[in-house]
DNA sequence: ATTAGCACTCATAATAAACGAGTGCTAAAA
DNA sequence: TTTTAGCACTCGTTTATTATGAGTGCTAAT
């Protein structure tokens, strides 16, 4: 267990390092108001806490900077909340006085303002379209070959495809099969679509249709989507600004898997987030790519239950009371955004 | 003008310095085969093509670099397109073998491709779709405030947003509405509906519906879009392996510049290129971020009309004719594959 | 017109020396 | 027992110094 002490020293060492960059040494502890004790005790006590495994050394002749258990105790236990400042939450206020068209733009909105307000990375999490419920289903024919599926969901999602309808439907058969889909799906959540399909969908159809068959082939491409949800990415490069990627080689690390987005959906996917702010620091991420990295993941909402997340990307060395003062303020006021639209 | 023997200098030089990243000095060409005068009688040479204009020196005591005029004129009128690997020309036909669901999934394929088999990034423009004509258009009301109005293009394409419904206006309303658009609109391409819209649709709409200005104000949201093209990147992370962006700022500037995809889109928009391929060498390339870039850029048809671009992205020190062989065939299967589907 | 020869340039690498921030330890003070 | 002043020591960083060598330009001979 921690002293008093030791914790002071140990909170004063990280806000100093996120700030700085650099070690901090016995001196500059000392120099601080509230402290009144020598720098010769502030190393004993820094000494102890290495031991511990809460701070390191870079050298020996350098400062201390936190471990990744020193951040972790610290956002644990020691941080304070970060007071946000005026033009910040006016700027936040300002962005859902806004009117957007497309759901997307509320989200990819969101992530932009997020970044720029923390001057890191940002990564929102679409709203998983699985759980919502078919409001309208259409095909579109292009040619006598292809047409263009279309699903509309009650949350104002549009999922889209080009299918190739099998020979021998006709425009009529055609017309037949969207109104038994709307007829059987609408209201219907899309993650029920398969078995839907196999189901009622399938009886049904035998006895309408002739080309039985090759018609439940295509009805299998356009309703089972693999892709769930969508990653919008904003200030990647506020990757460059941290000393910790200064050299191109980490940098690249990082945005080697930025550009892989169904890793990210695996990493994020909000399922795997309990309600509410989140923390995983380094190794804590099992990412190799980020395990010099920290993420703060925030749930957003819509009627109370979470349908995507909102992180901040940065190294560990991350002003995690800022970022963590923004994102609850953002992401509970993007649920209630959409609460009042959706 | 240039000699023979200067021009053949030039192209070893450029051929050399594209695969080193080195300047190159008179003995390194001389060693060459095929090349039967002394180093003493190349410099001579060197220092006529640096006057010039054609190469210039880091320093002093290096060997020289081609300028950004001796990489035109090596484009111009030295280079000899590189003949494909079996591999490569296996890895694009197998490519076009595929049948894609979604029209911008080829596209995004296709970049990937061109990004693997160039280790450069590739930009892909997607086609615009101001060009195609309206196949369908669909609202589907969410509730009594929102609705999703969806367009149906050609070509496959489909775009859709959310709009208010402005009050007083019921489903009867709604649906002799998207009749009425339906009537009037399928067959005329994308960049009409604006006149359309104030002509023909504007009287029509004034004798069947009361609610008329709004209406006409939610018209004009749903049917006159901003954003014509879509941006397609891929491999950007090639960029940390040239050399010249080993310093992290420089390669921050284009990280930045390519955050824009609306500048993307200025800068590659397919109505500034002729048809075929084209090069923009340096600071031919207006933007400031590309002033140490080369862009290269093919365009792709359907129906023999160009209708997007895919462009490759690289050091001035690029391989062009490596990179302008494959573009040639891979734009040319990508437009031969449209034209088969559309 | 070509080329051998040679002095000259200059980026890069290697080595050394000076600097200084910060430590750990010891012994004295509180 | 805890705290702190004092001091020797460590080690990364900076600056200066000196090779090294690739490559040039020029001149004079071929």
């Amino acid at each position: 267990m921690l002293t008093e002490r030791q914790k002071l020293i140990l909170k004063i060492i990280v806000d100093d390092y996120v700030r700085s960059a650099e070690p901090v040494g016995s001196r500059t502890i000392a120099k601080r108001e509230g402290i009144n004790f020598s720098p010769a005790t502030i190393r004993n006590e820094m000494a102890d806490l290495e031991e511990m495994g809460y701070l390191t050394q870079p050298h020996t002749s350098a400062g201390r900077i936190p471990s990744q258990k020193g951040y972790r105790f610290y956002v644990d236990n020691l941080m304070v909340p970060e007071r946000l400042s005026k033009e910040v939450v006016e700027r936040i206020h300002q962005l859902y006085t806004e009117r957007f068209l497309q759901f997307e733009q509320v989200i990819q909105e969101t992530a932009t303002v997020l970044s720029q307000l923390t001057n890191y990375t940002s990564i929102a999490l679409g709203p998983g379209f699985f759980e919502a419920t078919l409001k309208h289903i259409q095909m579109v024919p292009l040619s006598d070959k292809l047409a263009v599926a279309i699903i509309v969901t009650n949350t104002g999602h549009v999922e889209h495809r080009t299918v190739s309808v099998p020979d021998n439907v006709d425009l009529s058969d055609m017309e037949k099969l969207v109104n038994l889909l709307n007829d059987k799906l609408v209201g219907v959540p899309l993650y029920q679509f398969k078995d839907r399909l196999k189901t009622e969908i399938a009886s049904e159809l035998k006895r309408h249709i002739t080309e039985y068959q090759a018609v439940m082939k295509m009805l299998e491409e356009v309703l089972i989507s693999e892709k769930d949800e969508r990653v919008f990415l904003t200030g990647t490069t506020h990757i460059f600004s941290q000393p910790e990627f200064r050299d191109v080689e980490k940098a690249r690390g990082l945005f080697e898997f930025l550009e892989q987005h169904d890793r990210i959906q695996d990493v994020l996917s909000p399922s795997k987030e309990k309600e509410g702010i989140s923390v995983s620091i380094g190794h804590e991420n099992l990412e190799e790519a980020f395990s010099e990295c920290s993420i703060i993941t925030g749930t957003y909402s819509i009627g109370g239950k979470p349908v995507g997340t909102l992180s901040i990307l940065g190294p560990t060395r991350m002003d995690y009371k800022k970022v963590i003062s923004i994102l609850h303020v953002l992401a509970s006021d993007l649920s209630y955004y959409l609460d009042n639209v959706y």
